[in-house]
DNA sequence: ATGCCATCTGTAGCGACTACAGACTCAAGC
DNA sequence: GCTTGAGTCTGTAGTCGCTACAGATGGCAT
């Protein structure tokens, strides 16, 4: 009663995973590779449950290789409790730096924007904030953060 | 007086732009190709002026076509300002949900670490989030966004 | 002449998919 | 049997925004 082979289809449909991004997992040994009847990839109910656990660490936004270690230390026996604190706390700190970025993107977009409708300004605010005198490097009206995913 | 001819290093070093990068710019049109002394390229201030403005509208999150798109409007006679608004809004919104898909990692997560500390559940909290028995598509414990950057 | 640095071109790699092209398998309908 | 259509297969190339080489020149100082 446990496994009832189901195709890709079927299981792309019931992980809300794309049948080409299965075939990618599998290419790149996230996910390890079916049975097959004839040349038909074949999976089990086990296999719905790892892919789902894939899609939900990816909707945290964990990066493929944290999925991976993921994967080992949610199958290890010694509790790794601590690892995966670790690479969660890890995870999080990145998510708030790129949250923080965002603030400030979103703070001086948000500006211009509403400097834009209540235009007196003589030209465009935006343009004139992204054309500022400070050359670059310079901490001018912008400053938002060097670079979205470190 | 305008443009005293800097190289390439020199350009990189005034807009905090590297110069693979302004290579890159160059090949996909995005700033024009200066003029040569020899095989080296030479720019000038106004370069330094539109790189500046490349950097800054990156680093505000708008893609490399947007920013293509602004500089044409900045370059505009007519002031084409509510096209610029238009642009930023769109992007802002784009922003914004970003940092909402963000926030609910952050979220899930911070939950699950702190409940990881405070250790009294059988196995570990974040891999049984991620184990959840919902397969996948139903909303369970852990709901973010499908994709980071649609 | 000899270093040495800067610059040049061109190509390949990253991450995480996505999108084909072109072949095959299988079940149902006629 | 024969066709049709849906599903699946493999393999490759494209996306975005860079970044990192390799190997060839250029120009200047010693």
């Amino acid at each position: 009663m446990a496994g009832q082979a189901i195709q890709i289809g079927e299981l792309a449909r019931r992980t809300g995973c794309n049948i080409e991004t299965i075939r990618y997992y599998e290419r790149i040994g996230l996910i390890s590779a079916p049975l097959r009847r004839g040349r038909y990839r074949t999976y089990e109910t086990r296999d719905v449950q790892q892919l789902s656990f894939v899609r939900r660490a990816r909707e945290l936004g964990f990066k493929l290789d944290e999925v991976r270690a993921l994967l080992n230390l949610a199958t290890d026996e010694t509790a790794a409790c601590a690892e995966v604190r670790d690479l969660a706390a890890a995870h999080l700190h990145d998510v708030r730096a790129r949250i923080a970025d965002l603030r400030r993107m979103e703070q001086v977009l948000a500006d211009a924007v509403t400097a834009c409708e209540t235009g007196q300004d003589p030209g465009c605010p935006l343009i004139q904030a992204l054309s500022a005198k400070g050359q670059g490097t310079g901490r001018g009206a912008i400053s938002a953060a060097t670079a979205p995913e470190p």
